[in-house]
DNA sequence: TTTCTATCTTTACGATGTCAAGATGTGGCA
DNA sequence: TGCCACATCTTGACATCGTAAAGATAGAAA
C-alpha cells in the first residue's frame, strides 16, 4: 500500500468518485476540495494538480453528474410504455426522480452561472443529457415557431416544476404532487410514427 | 460618529442593505458574514447578534430579494397591455428581467433545498410573490385538473426558462433569445373579464 | 545508469464561520 | 439620583478552507 500510493494511477477518477460520495452524504455544502482528498487518501493539495483548483473539481463532479442525470432519463424512458407521449412522460419522470433522489448533484450541475465554461467535457455532458430529450422530441411534429421550441417547452416546465419542487419542500403551499403529465404541452406525434 | 456607533440603531437593515450591494458586486459567492460587516463598519461578529449565523444572514436577505423579484414582476406587469394574456406575458417578462438583472439575487432567492426554513420571513416573502402570479392567473379559467395547477403551469416553464437561460449563456446551444409569448401555455379568460 | 517529468507531499498564508469572553451603552428600578 | 440588568457590539481565538511555493518520489526516457 504505503509503495504504491505516491502514484495513484487513477486519482482523478477516485476524487470525483470521492466527490460523488461526499455530495450525497453531506451535501453541497459539505463538499471541499480537503474532505475529497481526505477520503481519497492522499494530500489536501493533491487534487489541485488534478483539476487546478476548487471549481475545477466541480466541474469535472457536474460533468459526471450529467452523465448519471442522463442515465436516470433513459432508465424511465419506456416505464409507461412506448407511444411518443409514454416516452415524453417516462423521460420527465427519470428528470423529476433524479432531482428528487440526487438534489446536491442536481444542484451542482445548474450551479455555473454566467461565466462561460470551456470546459469541454461539461459541455459534452450536458448536451447529452439534453440529447435524449431532442431525441423523444423528434417523435412530436415541430411547433410551428421553429425547431427546437418543443425541447424549449418540454425543459423548461420539468426543470420548472423540479425547482419548484424542491424550493416548496415543507412550505404551506406544498400540496400533493403534480402528475407532471398535467403540466406537459400537448405536443401531436408525428405521422409516420409507428407504435 | 464614535459615541453613536456602539449601538447602532438599525444594524440589522444596514447588514441586509450591504449584503445586496456584495451580492450585487462581487456574486453570491462573494457573498460573507464578514464582508458585510466590513462594508457595515462593523465588527466582524457583529452578524451574528442579529442573524445567528449565516445561514441567518442570507435567508434575511433572501427575503428582501424576493420583495425585489415581486417589484419587478408588478413593474412589467401592464407593460404590454391589460387583457390577461397582456398581464401574463408582462409579469413574465418581468420575472425573466429579474433573472438577467439580478442573477445573484435570483440565485440566492432559490437557494434554500430540502431542509424547512422556519423563518417566516423568507416563507411570507415569497408567497407575496408568487401571489402576483395567482392574481394573474384568477384572470383566466381555472384548469380542468383542478385549481392552482395553471399557476404552476405558468412558474414552471418561466422558471425552468430563466434557469435554462442563466446556465446556457454561452453554450452552443445557445440560441436567439426566445419571447417568452411562445412557452407560455394557452389559458382561457375568464367570461366575466371586462377589458 | 542518469536525467527528466509528472505526480504527490509538506509547509505556509490569508480568508472565512463560529464561539467565548469582555466592553459598552440603554433603560428600568430602587 | 444611583444602581443594575440586558441588549448590543468588540476582541480574541480556533478550526476549516482554498491556494501557492517548494520539496520529495517514482516511473519513463535517454
Amino acid at each position: 500500500m504505503a509503495s504504491s500510493d505516491y502514484h495513484h494511477g487513477d486519482l482523478r477518477n477516485t476524487l470525483i468518485r470521492a466527490g460523488l460520495e461526499i455530495l450525497d452524504r453531506d451535501g453541497l455544502d459539505g463538499l471541499s476540495l480537503r474532505k475529497v482528498a481526505a477520503r481519497a487518501g492522499v494530500s489536501h493539495a493533491a487534487p489541485a494538480h488534478h483539476f487546478g483548483n476548487r471549481e475545477g473539481l466541480f466541474v469535472a463532479i457536474a460533468a459526471h453528474g450529467f452523465d448519471r442525470f442522463r442515465d436516470y432519463m433513459l432508465e424511465d424512458r419506456y416505464a409507461d410504455g412506448s407511444t411518443p407521449r409514454d416516452q415524453l412522460i417516462g423521460i420527465s419522470r427519470g428528470y423529476l426522480r433524479f432531482a428528487r433522489e440526487q438534489p446536491s448533484l442536481f444542484r451542482l450541475n445548474f450551479s455555473f452561472e454566467y461565466k462561460t465554461h470551456p470546459d469541454g467535457e461539461l459541455q459534452a455532458a450536458s448536451l447529452r443529457a439534453y440529447q435524449v430529450l431532442v431525441d423523444v422530441c423528434a417523435l412530436f411534429e415541430p411547433d410551428a415557431a421553429g425547431p427546437g421550441v418543443n425541447e424549449l417547452k418540454v425543459w423548461s416546465v420539468v426543470h420548472g416544476y423540479a425547482t419548484l419542487s424542491m424550493f416548496r419542500r415543507g412550505q404551506p403551499v406544498d400540496g400533493p404532487p403534480m402528475p407532471i403529465d398535467l403540466l406537459l404541452p400537448d405536443l401531436r406525434p408525428r405521422a409516420d410514427h409507428q407504435t
